[in-house]
RNA sequence: GGUUCCUUGGCCGAGUGGUUAGGCACCGGUCUGCAAAACCGUUUACAGCAGUUCGAUUCUGCUAGGAACCUCCA
């Protein structure tokens, strides 16, 4: 039985669909004005974990991460330009130029981890419209003013009636009482109230029009539309990351409430943050590290390049709700720690069956589900199936035996939760076009067999130098009992 | 300042009121022509202080240190 932290009610809870069979989840999605970082890979790949294990569950699910590509307002709010205005002009590109540019990017470093795409994935700028109709039945509940071409969210009118801060566990009152005295030359009624239609100032543009102005849409806005839109004004989970909590999913409580009168989310769930020295990793603090960086090593504070699996598989080694701080020691640690996994999928393909089993293979797959619904324990799954890899040694190695019933049981078991769920690829399901790869491999195969045969007459200057070559090339050569296997190094 | 959270062995990182997490590294052994790999085994823990308890790393309080959010942020 699947169990999920809900960050609204505090607790572990057992997840039950709004429909049976039908899981509908909401995630945040990058803002799509910067190369992505490995803070962008957390959320992607915490969430990519839970698409996956529901449809191994057998639910129908419909996954919606949008693209923000309009509406967060730059830090200075007075001039109320758009990040990704801004960035554009600064590099004399359209918008939607830079949009396209990072968002192609964007998907391919998501591919390269292993991050299946979502059902659907909405653009901000693209449900402009639906937005503004969002906005007129905030304003004929009450809930928002217009205010020199801007439309503000009425906060103290809404927490009046409606907890503003249950998510975050925030007092507003007391927010309200110690900012108000701060800001009063605000086209605001009140600091803590919000944007949700943004008048544009001349210079600025990405706007449309409106009711109210040319303008843009508030930061907030997108979420709950395309949300309520593509997924009913009641749906199963939204996710993101812990600092969205407030004041973004704070908001989008608030406007839901207002637009439909009830919640419309039912599990909310955060991924904590990815830190470097401890530090928060991100793009205000420029300290993050993109993920092609990653993949090519060319960050100072990298010591060498590390593959989308290693860091896929880095992140899996912690559980989605701590933070895991960042050191090439760690990504190392994982790089082996995965290289050993894959290289005991490999193994497990070529066990040879016995009568007897003298290894026991009972209970694995149950620990393993055990662990995934505990609120997606992926740690302990990686540690059940690093015990399973210890029997499948073993058992390669001729210390144990198993019958072909446990080598089916165990092939199952890493294919579920290794290749399924965790979303790990090997070589062999990944890699190149194996007709390609035939003649090569024949070729590798047969230098190793004149290896072998230096060997058998004891010619040991020609069979470590053709080792030796073979490793200077990339092939790491293991003698084993059945003769000489090779690899490719990385 | 307000709110919330964290502190596990050399490093990363789970978990629990009394029972081996796991990975990486290290050490010893098996295997090997040598090496690598693999396997087996061993060692290094629960920030400090006080309390509750038969018993606390796990609960409570305090102290120290650190973090996140309160402003765009995954």
């Amino acid at each position: 039985m699947l169990t999920i932290y809900n960050t609204l009610t505090r607790t572990k809870q057992v997840f039950e669909p709004l429909h049976e069979g039908r899981v509908g989840m909401y995630v945040c999605g990058p803002t799509v004005y910067g190369d992505g970082h490995l803070g962008h890979a957390r959320p992607a790949i915490t969430f990519d974990i839970l698409f996956r294990y529901l449809r191994h569950l057998g639910y129908k699910v419909r996954y919606v991460r949008n693209i923000t590509d309009v509406g967060h307002l730059e830090h200075d709010a007075d001039e109320g330009e758009d990040k990704i205005a801004k960035k554009a002009r600064l590099e004399q590109l359209e918008p939607m130029e830079v949009v396209q540019h990072y968002l192609t990017r964007y998907h391919k470093a998501m591919e390269a981890l292993g991050v299946l795409p979502p059902s659907i994935e909405p653009h901000a700028s693209g449900h402009i419209i639906e937005q503004i109709e969002y906005i007129k039945k905030i304003l004929d509940a009450g809930y928002a003013y217009v205010s020199e071409g801007s439309v503000y969210f009425d906060v103290p009118k809404f927490n009046a009636e409606h907890p503003y801060g249950k998510l975050s566990g925030r007092n507003v009152d007391e927010l309200l009482a110690t900012t108000r005295a701060l800001d009063g030359q605000s086209e605001k009624r009140n600091p803590a109230d919000f944007a949700l239609w943004k008048k544009a100032a001349p210079e600025h543009i990405m706007h449309w029009p409106s009711p109210w102005s040319e303008g843009f849409p508030g930061w907030h806005l997108e979420c709950s539309t395309m949300s309520e839109k593509y997924l009913g004004e009641t749906f199963d989970i939204h996710g993101g990351g812990m600092d969205l909590m407030f004041p973004h999913h704070e908001c989008e409580i608030a406007q839901s409430v207002a637009h439909n009168g009830h919640d419309s989310v039912r599990y909310w769930m955060h991924n904590n943050m990815i830190t470097i020295n401890g530090k928060k990793m991100g793009k205000s603090l420029g300290n993050f590290i993109t993920l092609d960086e990653f993949f090519n090593g060319t960050h100072p504070l990298l010591t060498q390049p590390y593959s989308p699996m290693t860091i896929r598989f880095f992140i899996l080694q912690a559980h989605y709700r701590g933070t895991v701080d960042f050191s090439n020691e760690a990504l190392q640690a994982s790089e082996k720690a995965l290289a050993r996994m894959l290289e005991g999928y490999r193994r497990l393909q070529e066990l040879k069956p016995s009568d007897v089993s003298t290894i026991d293979v009972s209970g694995i797959r149950e620990k393993c589900y055990e662990a995934m619904d505990d609120d997606l324990n992926t740690p302990v799954l990686i540690a059940h199936l690093f015990d399973a890899l210890r029997l499948v040694n073993s058992v390669k190695d001729g210390n144990a035996t198993a019958t072909q019933a446990d080598i089916d049981t165990l092939r199952e078991i890493f294919d579920t939760f290794l290749i399924d769920i965790l979303g790990i690829r090997t070589e062999m399901t990944d890699g190149a076009d194996p007709q390609a790869m035939a003649p090569f491999e024949g070729a590798v195969d047969l230098v190793l067999e004149m290896r072998s045969k230096a060997k058998a007459s004891k010619d040991w200057a020609t069979s470590d130098l053709i080792r030796d070559r073979l490793a200077a090339l990339g092939f790491v050569v293991k003698d084993t009992k059945d003769g000489a296997e090779w690899t490719l190094a990385k």
